[in-house]
DNA sequence: GTGCCGCGGATTGTTGACAATCATACGAGC
DNA sequence: GCTCGTATGATTGTCAACAATCCGCGGCAC
């Protein structure tokens, strides 16, 4: 159903390393390589079933996206987030969701609208049936189609990458139980924001939503003034 | 004088892709490279001295950051910015800047001043030399300056990434002569609504010195409402 | 007992060569 | 004259092997 770009796509697939890119990054945001893994080249390449040459230009393309950490003769490691990088990783996304949002109120509202509101039903869909990665999935799907609706390949690029860090964030820290009835709230009020063409209510929620989002994931304890730069406390229980 | 992060860098210097990256980076930046170009891998490779494999490890780095263009079994070209890619870049920028901006606010006003001050001190130097080139250094560098000043590594990441696009596009466009002086009052203005700690100052300017520069770049045509998605007609002479 | 030195194992960094693929130019057929 | 099929050339994509580097452990001198 979501399907964006099938129209009559060029033959030709993508290349190999942005392929194993691509399943690399996958398996970072579902948590199967936990943050701080070693990721032997070799084991990898084997497993992936192509040779070493590729998958470091894969690899090279992570480092730049910032979801892996690489120590000269060391090896690579999955980037693991502290509260900071969590605060930091929000901010952010406000920044380039709220520009993308003021885009969309001058341009076509109706279609985002539309957009917003098939992201929406996925949520729900998700939350009746209390599938909580589903749910994790349409949230990321919703985020993802408002700043796709505003058109602006950069800010839709960045976003994407923003995107995948939180879902990091989330797979890492896993939080106990997101609550799925206030979650659909805050997305409808977007969406209603976005339809009413109310930039003021749509930045106010936006920021909202986000500073909740910090706060579940952290605790309620560094949600406020969001000082980055702090490495700051152990929250409930985050493991080294 | 600027230099941003040499405070007793570990002793192993970084890997031979980063190195070359930053090569071919400049290259684009400067415009030794005209977009549209070609860049073949083993002329490159010998050029700069590496194989085949670190280069295109550099590559995909820079295939990332949505410098160059990829396509299959054709080659790397570097990418050409059209209007609506100028629009999208200080479009971008804008939405950067802003939230540093009010990061900063939210945070230490005095440091940022001062750094921003260093930096246009740069920047009337370069005025005052009638150094064109260092002009748009000096200009860089205030920017990349701001954004850094808010702490936030996201927001300096992508920064540094729409400041090498906005590079490109002087580079690609060479406008006739940047006015120097009203660019110097306009980054004055900036320093000083940081200062102030004048939050609607700040984003005014900042919004008007985005527009200004389009405006500069493109010819005095589509800077208002900003409509992207457009291709857009020929402001005065853009080679294709 | 403590600190230093050297060695073994493993991993990454780099290289060169092989194979697949595509664009271009030329000639045959209609 | 135009179009289609084919040969050629160059370029990218991929692979396996070589070399450099670093961590951990055992032994030795002090």
């Amino acid at each position: 159903m979501g399907l964006d770009l099938h129209d009559l796509e060029p033959v030709s697939r993508r290349s190999t390393a942005a392929i194993v890119a691509d399943r690399i990054r996958q398996a970072i945001m579902r948590g199967t390589f936990p943050p701080g893994t070693q990721l032997g080249e070799v084991e990898l390449a084997g497993r992936l079933g192509v040779s070493r040459g590729p998958l470091r230009e894969a690899m090279q393309r992570l480092v730049a996206e910032g979801l892996l950490r690489s120590e000269r003769h060391r090896g690579l490691f999955v980037r693991d987030l502290d509260a900071a990088d969590v605060r930091d990783v929000y901010l952010a996304r406000t920044a380039v969701e709220r520009a993308a949002g003021m885009l969309i109120l001058d341009g076509d509202r109706s279609a985002a609208t539309e957009r917003l509101t098939a992201a929406l039903a996925a949520m729900e869909a998700a939350a009746a049936a209390g599938d909580a990665v589903a749910l994790a999935d349409a949230d990321h799907g919703f985020h993802a189609e408002l700043v796709a609706a505003a058109g602006s390949p950069r800010l839709r690029r960045m976003a994407d990458a923003l995107l995948v860090e939180t879902r990091m964030c989330l797979a890492a820290l896993q939080q106990t139980a997101p609550p799925a009835e206030e979650l659909l709230v805050e997305h409808r009020v977007l969406r209603d924001a976005v339809h009413d063409g109310d930039a003021d209510r749509l930045v106010a929620t936006l920021e909202a939503h986000m500073a909740d989002a910090v706060d579940r994931i952290l605790g309620p304890a560094g949600g406020g003034p969001a000082g980055a730069g702090l490495p700051l406390g152990p929250p409930p229980a985050v493991p080294a």
